[in-house]
DNA sequence: GTGCACTATGACAACGTTGTCTCCACCCGG
DNA sequence: CCGGGTGGAGACAACGTTGTCATAGTGCAC
């Protein structure tokens, strides 16, 4: 900026005037600086500003389990859209489903003075985020709540949907349904849970534990899972998939499969409307899940002070195929 | 960083020291200030502390068309494993294919201080960049070259892939083959149907451009596609698709269609093994194109002055079925 | 000619850090 | 008792900006 000034023979205040549109700069004058700025490449350091002003870094953050998962990729999309609106840009982080990770990531964007955090969080423990907020970073949950602090949070009505599901398959005949989860220390994971319970209650279906399986969904774990509830005499005839992971391992397990059972998957994926048969699910609009979690968050950043606020969005069921046949 | 030096009764530089774990600090002095950050939750500021420093900011950019499409999610989350091996976290940006805003979103990368930048270009006109790759910002360009000036580029083998695909439709019968791409504008699109016709020449079929589309993809416009080239006494026997979008939505207008053409695709894509037939494609390492692209900046961050380096990533024919029909 | 408002510009401090230099107290060997 | 080394700590400037205030020049009414 100082070289700047010496090239256009004026003083670095007034290229400051300069870059940031002041009036009150003599038209020849701007031009002259203007031609220095263009000549010597200069850009103004944002970081400097942000220092000098007090003000905000016109970022903010934004930690999901993995930005390559597509359910997380939307929801990134979603989040980036407004932010865009609000002039600000956002840092991304993959926990990887790790809660240290996820605090690494948090206090990394807390010291690079984001203007907020958005974060679908990995572990239970959130008590260090208190600090943080307290000191005027707004914090908004998605998708799963924080463990032990009140904060603002956005979900989908995980229990509802589960029971929807079941619902569902029951009506269609079902009698023994088969629940395969990811692993039970993830909230959505144990709401689901608990949703299928609830629906086998509803639907007069007594709830067997042997048919549940609760696990990080891997291809070999979901294709044991299957072995062991789909198979035999007291073999379930349908089966829930806890999530879009554990739906394509098992959808890849079931593929050569003599016997397909009815099968209603949680989440939406792409594709499924096309596969034999056409996949029914219940689905939720992640992109809304992502808005309405940014919205929130930029609410706070303009000095919204309200109590934290939980925000559940709607699930529906869409029928597709898979789960309308018969045991 | 002052009220902790106060809190703690030694000066602020002190505290400085002890935050950067500096040696010769009486371990009861370090204590003392450890309670006051403690007590008053003091973060340092990292913007402030790379001004003085005048060091990196610790941040790379990264710009795709759109961070949603799980192909630039997975490239994403490679990009994102590089980058945390090297300490440094990364901004994302969605271009929407638009060039103005590419530009927008390096600018304010620029502004802010990045290690370095990831750009998956929208447009042809990069000459914006030059000024800043000369004031020392690296810049890598992903799946698609720069348009006017000479830069890192890592690439996939678009043409031999291409070349690939439509030599493996005439091995099985095929001699009337669509080409299904994006619009001719991108780099890609262009490159793969520069490798279609050259494919069809190796394979002695005579390069017929009214079986070409060449289009943004969308359903409805890959729906007249289908119905154009696919139909009548004219018609193709097979099909390929130029990438995952339009993969997608001909999947999805030949679902019910009375007749199958034999279809290859290029981009490889999850659940592809599981339609009915499962879809042969020109599959290529999305994560290591990330990873490639990652390495290269990083190495130009640490100095590296060679030459701009061009890189091209091989690409292989998987067999799975949709591909290997007679006509 | 004097006073006043107004325009265009510059000097300087400050944002929150850290590098450099200096200072003081203490210990040790001679 | 003195000189020199060492360990611990502070004063100060500087990073690249911008807000505040001051200044010089101009035009105009009295």
């Amino acid at each position: 900026m100082s070289d700047v000034a010496r090239l256009a023979g004026v003083s670095i205040k007034t290229v400051s005037r300069v870059v940031n549109d002041e009036p009150a700069v003599h038209p020849d004058t701007a031009e002259r600086v203007m031609a220095a700025i263009e000549q010597l490449g200069f850009r103004r350091n944002l970081g400097a500003r942000n220092l000098r002003r007090g003000s905000t870094t016109g970022t903010i953050g934004l930690i999901v389990e993995d930005v390559g998962n597509p359910f997380y990729s939307e929801l990134n999309r979603a989040v980036e859209r407004i932010a865009t609106s609000f002039g600000r840009q956002v840092l991304t982080g993959s926990s990887e489903e790790n809660s240290d990770r996820e605090r690494e990531l948090v206090l990394e964007f807390c010291a690079r003075r984001v203007d907020g955090i958005l974060v679908v969080p990995a572990g239970l423990q959130h008590g260090y985020l208190v600090p943080e907020m307290r000191a005027g970073t707004p914090v908004v949950f998605i998708d799963r709540p924080a463990g032990d602090i009140v904060a603002d949070t956005v979900l989908v009505d995980n229990l509802g949907g589960t029971i929807e599901a079941v619902t569902h398959l029951a009506k269609h005949g079902h009698r023994r349904i088969a629940f395969l989860g990811d692993s039970p220390d993830i909230f959505t994971a144990a709401e689901r849970l608990r949703g299928f319970r609830e629906g086998c209650v509803r639907n007069g279906i007594s709830y067997d534990e042997s048919l549940v399986s609760m696990h990080t969904p891997t291809q070999e774990f979901i294709g044991d899972a299957v072995k062991r509830l789909l198979h035999g005499p007291d073999a379930a005839t349908a089966v829930i998939a806890g999530n879009n992971r554990v739906a394509v391992h098992l959808l890849r397990a079931l593929a050569h499969a003599e016997y397909r059972p009815a099968m209603v998957g949680f989440d939406d994926f792409e594709l499924a409307d096309l596969l034999d048969p056409p996949v029914t699910v219940i689905a939720h609009d992640v992109s809304a899940l992502g808005h309405a979690a940014a919205e929130l968050l930029f609410a706070r950043v303009q000095g919204d002070q309200s109590p934290p606020r939980k925000v559940v969005l709607p699930v529906h069921l869409v029928a597709r195929g898979s789960g309308e046949v018969a045991p």
